[in-house]
DNA sequence: ATCGTTTATCGTAGATTTACGATGATATTG
DNA sequence: CAATATCATCGTAAATCTACGATAAACGAT
């Protein structure tokens, strides 16, 4: 039972870039964050409040869920004095569709 | 919110396709899973026994991670009397790279 | 009919996720 | 300085995930 590696695929068959992948699906693998990005994809910038006001949760549930997306580096935030601006991390998500148009094809 | 193109896709606006997008990156959101998606990409078909013996895991375990796969629609399991031969749905592939596509754009 | 092969499902521990309120941290405002 | 505003973090309960062994189900072969 000693070997792991499933070969075969250029690039991301390797063990690091197979556990990268699914960190990014991983974090994209809720609704509320799916809804997130999609949301900042629509509006460039944003305060955490802002997607506060547009979701019927917690300002703190919502806080945890931006740190989820942030720890998968989909999406940047930049401290502004109290408050954080968030946006997504473009160079990112086209690694993201990079990788899922090598599974598709 | 008129946001919809010639093929009636309507990218990640409505609650309905967040919810499909996130349950199919939740199915990806797993390092066995992705292998299993590559190693089905690589070989076309195979049987749960031959992704057992690639992986350290037990067997109970490697057909929960292809109900989890199956569940999400990204593969297919056709029973052949005692055996089960798996293989990517190809169309729903195509429909998540789609989904990507989106974000990323 | 019984045995062996293959896979799915059950039961279940331990880990992780998800939600919340409470609190802490940091800057702006009065 | 005190009060307010904004956000992150802590502590938590409930739910879900992940792994396993044991067992059941389906079928081919003997």
């Amino acid at each position: 039972m000693g070997s792991e590696n499933i070969t075969g695929f250029r690039g991301l068959a390797d063990k690091h870039s197979a556990e990268l992948f699914a960190s990014m699906c991983k974090a994209l693998g809720h609704p509320v964050r799916v809804k997130i990005i999609h949301y900042l994809k629509s509006i460039d910038r944003c305060l955490c409040g802002d997607i506060v006001e547009l979701l019927p949760l917690a300002q703190s549930t919502v806080s945890q869920h931006l740190k989820c997306l942030k720890d998968a580096g989909l999406i940047k935030g930049e401290v502004e004095g109290p408050k954080t601006c968030y946006c997504l991390d473009k160079s990112m998500l086209e690694k993201f569709t990079m990788m899922v148009d090598d599974l598709g094809r």
